[in-house]
DNA sequence: GCATTAACCACAG
DNA sequence: CTGTGGTTAATGC
């Protein structure tokens, strides 16, 4: 398959012209995971950077003491490792699979050398970095100065937003219990207790991994307000 | 002091 | 993997 038949093609790949993608072609390979394998380690050396073209990864960084933390949710035209374009030859933090994947890795060198030629390519890869930055500015925000029960509204409207169809405010979390603890920094036992007084007082409806939203609303004020 | 919040531990589905 | 209950430490009236 060639990247110019690829109707996964990313914005920035649509600015590259004939001879790009060409290029493009030969030196990226589609491959296909399933949940829980890994697409990039912290640590590992970083010869590729993957595109996500289909399935939903979580990003994920750990230090020995702590335990990791899941950083963020990464959908469909998520660029992972990216960062170590500029940066670090050494990939800073994890990504694996929470759903069946179809993933791009394209050479890092050759990442860089359509950066270089293209202008219009470069562009739409710095807006994409700047709409990171500001979702993890808004996260940040979200995680210092509010307690367990605004954390965990914040990152519930977040996981909705992210993989909830748009109209249904159902869904089923992707991640389990301990894993959103270490999303919002709270422990394993205070998620499962908010999330259960969450059920009492009405604003969702819970059971396992599926949840539905009943006040949107009431969750947008709590998140907000602590 | 007393109340609130949340982590840690242990144990049971 | 989750939920619950008891305990404990920190923080704010």
């Amino acid at each position: 398959m060639k990247c110019k038949q690829c109707v996964f093609r990313s914005v920035a790949a649509h600015t590259l012209d004939s001879r790009e993608l060409e290029y493009l072609s030969v030196n990226c390979a589609e491959v296909r995971m399933k949940a829980g394998e890994i697409v990039i380690k912290e640590g590992s050396l970083s010869s590729h950077i993957a595109y996500l073209k289909d399935g939903l990864v979580k990003i994920h960084k750990g230090s020995s003491r702590e335990g990791d933390h899941l950083l963020k949710l990464a959908g469909n035209g998520s660029y992972i490792g990216i960062q170590t374009i500029l940066a670090d030859r050494i990939h800073q933090y994890s990504a694996t699979c929470l759903s069946e994947v179809r993933i791009c890795f394209i050479d890092i060198r050759s990442f860089r050398e359509l950066l270089k030629r293209n202008h219009e390519f470069s562009y739409e890869v710095i807006l994409y970095l700047c709409r990171d930055e500001l979702n993890y500015f808004d996260r940040v925000t979200a995680l210092s100065n509010r307690q367990v029960h605004g954390r965990l509204a914040h990152a519930l409207l977040y996981m909705s937003a992210m993989v909830g169809s748009s109209g249904d405010k159902s869904f089923r979390m992707p991640i389990t219990r301990k894993e959103l603890a270490s999303m919002i920094n709270a422990s394993r036992e205070s998620v499962s207790r908010a999330l259960q007084e969450m059920v009492r007082s009405g604003m969702i409806w819970l059971d396992g991994r599926n949840i539905r939203i009943l006040s949107e609303k009431l969750l947008h004020k709590i998140s907000e307000s602590g």
